[in-house]
DNA sequence: AGCACGCCGACT
DNA sequence: GTCGGCGTGCTC
């Protein structure tokens, strides 16, 4: 017999391996030896057609799982990802499995032939005289063969402690062939175990005292199990050695169960069963749609159209709640669960126990434990970033991905896929009902939802029939030709934010970059101060004392992309002058400025610098809630999803700056990123305004935006993107050729340029190769091409030829980054 | 990717 | 003869 392994490496292909012994079945995981290494794969195929090549064939080591880890709809799932984003399917399933925390790798030593020599012969001869070691190293070494002598294998951690020797040692050792090495992997049980005292009912009752009678009754009382430390914490007044005597008498037994995930740092807050809260007219249709759609069955794409402040929230908990009564499970994605405490605080408080939360941030531990929670059918209810999209979901029922048009769905490293895509084949593979919703959809599911594909579902109105924000533009040009002086801050957003503060209401403010000044400019040469490692200017991060601001960089440069720090420059290291200066306002000169027009404002800052975890997000955002802080600033941060009712004013500054970028869907992210903001603006009972501060007042995207017109937008936007066969009105991939050297990058381009001039190309259209729009990123040269097709097959059957054709020119896979359906071409 | 293997130059 | 640093090529 043989089986088919995918492994995690990058190459597009399986492994055969002999299985004598236990046969896995397609879906488990197996221990394989693979290049010196040993690794775990999962099993794609069982056979008996002997391989006709000449490769050695290796038995597998060792069957991790008895039954398929990954269902069926999984494995499918990742073969389509594989096949739709040209990536190789060893990559998905490791993205798809969290268990990598349960396989530990590492290496065994033992003694070889030449050791033993070395120890019996003594340090007096052979070669270790002559060693550069020092003594002391030396004597480890003996130490080392000492330990190994007596012909077993050792963990080097072992050997650490027993003798002291670190790694780079005992692989010297090996290298001098006194010593082997052996790769092995173990799986472990990630889920830690904890003790439950259950209730012996059989058992005939002796004589007891008060303190065994007190735990045996309140052993009943919880239906007779019980973990022992709530045991601890309910008795505190009964004596740990009770418990011991009643298991001796046989009255109680101690069982080892795998433990509960604790919801660590979520706090149960916010509104108590949303879902219960009486739903307005619009969420009952939209309810009643989607609710018929899961009653029916079978795979139904839903895009759930709603603006902002509309109340979809309260749709996906009523829709997730429909799902647990028809013994169905949902899962929930969001962008990123760290900037929406109070959505995963009331899923928790609605839901309890059934929820599990995945999302970056769990260790590999805590990740193992969910997915096993999930896969076992203990949490039906699953709310995650991207990569939930692959949770183990037991029955599932019901997708929602929220704010559907985020690009964080787009995962930017292999497999580069999108969760909201992934989500639609998963639904469809499932047979489950999905609903994309957002305020500003992509244009994407927008022309999903025209040609029938999605249902279309709309909420138009704010509930309580709140009224949108009015807007107002402000001009910079004409500010500036009136003031005659370039400021952050328009007098008129001044003036509003003085009146707002006034009535004492609240305000915030976007300022989408981070930093003091985004560029650091020679007047001499008109050069930039750009990172050593990247094509990129650093920004000026000014060091604070004392606040509540938390990163603070040593240096004072920093570059965003690689995080390379360095001082101040005296002169510009291009030229040498000394007249370098600062341009370009950061959320920081913002909140610094804004302290300085209203110095009694209570200001605060939500940005990647003052917040870096869900614990900082959630103290910004009860100060807030509290009217701690009256005037918030930040970057695009305080745009996603919060809901604080005492915002009436929210200003916008130089959030119109992406419009100058050579980039498709610019102004799809200016209206999504206006409008999205705008909808933070009273969303309690008095009604916001939104100031637009813009150097590009005529735009149709500041323009429909101002007038809550998407459908508008999207019309306009999707002429242009027909007009240039943009997506959605063609498939796009992008293909980064990169190196370290300029020679090997520009080289492979132009290989690869002359391979697509002269293959008759099957409607495909392919522009390049370019220097990529960042032409430098962490060290590395980066050059691209731009695929366009009509067809989607077309667009995959030339990637894999290109991949094809790069192999016979011997360039490496890993310099060829392939992204489909790019969210952006940097 | 990650590992083995081999070649080279430096050092003893 | 030993050691460590890279470039190359392969992985069932």
């Amino acid at each position: 017999m043989f089986c088919d392994v995918a492994l995690p490496v990058p190459l597009d292909q399986a492994f055969t391996y002999a299985v004598d012994g236990v046969t896995p079945v397609v879906g488990a995981r197996v221990l394989v030896p693979f290049s010196g290494q040993r690794l775990m794969g999962v099993v794609l195929r069982v056979h008996e057609d002997a391989p006709t090549d000449g490769f050695e064939i290796k038995p597998v080591q060792q069957v991790l799982d008895d039954a398929a880890l990954l269902p069926d709809e999984l494995m499918k799932l990742a073969q389509w990802i594989a096949s739709y984003y040209v990536a190789p399917l060893g990559e998905v399933l490791r993205g798809m499995l969290p268990l990598a925390a349960e396989v530990k790798r590492h290496f065994v030593y033992s003694i070889a032939e030449a050791g033993r020599k070395v120890l019996y012969e003594g340090a007096a001869k052979g070669s270790s005289r002559r060693s550069k070691l020092s003594p002391e190293e030396q004597n480890r070494e003996y130490a080392v063969l000492n330990y190994l002598e007596g012909g077993e294998q050792a963990k080097m951690s072992a050997l650490r402690s027993a003798t002291g020797a670190n790694k780079s040692l005992l692989e010297g050792m090996v290298r001098k062939k006194w010593l082997t090495r052996e790769a092995v992997a173990e799986e472990r049980d990630a889920r830690r175990l904890e003790k439950v005292a259950v209730l012996v009912t059989d058992a005939r009752l002796p004589k007891l005292n008060e303190n065994q009678t007190a735990i045996l009754a309140e052993l009943a009382a919880v239906g007779g199990r019980m973990r022992i430390r709530d045991l601890r914490q309910t008795l505190p007044a009964v004596p740990e050695s009770t418990l011991g005597t009643l298991v001796k008498r046989g009255l109680v037994k101690i069982e080892e169960v795998a433990e509960n995930f604790h919801m660590g740092g979520v706090g149960a807050h916010g509104k108590k069963h949303a879902h219960e809260h009486a739903l307005n007219e619009a969420q009952m249709e939209a309810l009643g749609t989607i609710a018929a759609a899961m009653t029916k069955g079978g795979f139904a794409p839903h895009l759930l159209y709603g603006v902002t402040g509309s109340g979809k929230t309260t749709v996906y908990f009523a829709a997730m709640q429909r799902a647990l009564e028809a013994g169905k499970s949902a899962l929930l994605l969001v962008p990123e669960i760290g900037l929406t405490p109070a959505m995963t605080g009331q899923m928790v408080a609605a839901f309890g126990s059934e929820v599990a939360l995945l999302h970056s941030q769990l260790t590999p531990d805590e990740r193992a434990e969910q997915w096993h929670r999930i896969r076992r059918g203990e949490a039906r209810i699953v709310v995650g970033t991207r990569s939930a999209v692959f949770a183990p979901m037991v029955n599932l029922g019901l997708i929602i991905v929220d704010e559907e048009h985020d690009s964080s769905y787009k995962q930017e490293e292999t497999p580069r896929y999108h969760g909201r895509d992934v989500a639609v084949m998963r639904a469809k593979f499932n047979d489950a009902t999905v609903v994309l919703g957002s305020a500003t959809p992509s244009l994407e599911s927008w022309a999903n939802a025209e040609k029938g594909r999605y249902v279309r579902v709309e909420m138009r109105q704010r509930v309580a029939d709140r009224p949108l924000p009015a807007v107002e533009l402000v001009d910079m040009r004409m500010e500036f030709k009136e003031t005659g002086q370039e400021q952050i801050f328009s007098r008129r957003l001044i003036e509003e934010t003085q009146a707002t503060l006034d009535r004492g209401e609240q305000a915030i403010i976007l300022l989408n970059r981070r930093g003091y000044s985004f560029v650091v400019m020679c007047r001499s040469c008109g050069d930039k101060v750009e990172c050593e490692n990247c094509a990129i200017s650093m920004t000026y991060h000014k060091p604070v004392s004392g606040n509540d601001a938390i990163a603070q960089p040593g240096q004072r440069l920093e570059c965003h992309y690689c995080g390379f720090r360095r001082g101040v420059p005296k002169v510009c290291p291009k030229c040498g002058s000394e007249h370098l200066y600062f341009l370009g306002a950061g959320s920081q000169q913002g909140e610094e400025r804004l302290q300085e027009i209203f110095p009694a404002a209570r200001i605060g800052r939500m940005d990647r610098d003052t917040v870096r975890g869900r614990s900082d997000m959630e103290r910004l955002l009860s100060r807030l809630h509290a009217g701690e802080i009256n005037l918030l600033v930040g970057t695009q941060m305080i745009a996603k999803g919060h809901d604080i009712h005492g915002v009436t004013l929210v200003g916008v500054v130089g959030a119109d700056f992406a419009l100058g970028l050579p980039d498709f869907r610019a102004a799809e992210r200016v209206f999504q990123l206006l409008t999205q903001v705008s909808g933070r603006a009273g969303r309690g009972d008095l009604r916001g305004k939104v100031l637009v501060q813009t150097y590009h007042p005529d735009h149709y995207a500041i323009q429909f935006a101002s007038q809550h017109d998407y459908p508008g937008f999207v019309g306009k936007e999707m002429n242009y993107r027909r007009w240039m066969h943009y997506p959605p009105n063609a498939v796009l991939a992008n293909v980064v050729i990169q190196s370290e050297r300029l020679e090997e990058a520009t080289g492979w381009s132009s290989t690869l340029g002359r391979w697509f001039q002269q293959t008759r190309l099957d409607k495909v259209r392919v522009l390049g190769p370019a220097a990529a729009p960042i032409v430098r990123l962490k060290r590395i040269y980066r050059y691209h091409f731009v695929l366009k097709a009509e067809q989607r097959q077309a667009l995959g059957t030339t990637l894999r030829a290109m991949l094809a054709f790069a192999e016979t020119q011997g360039i490496p896979r890993r310099s060829l980054v392939v992204d489909v359906d790019p969210v952006h071409l940097m």
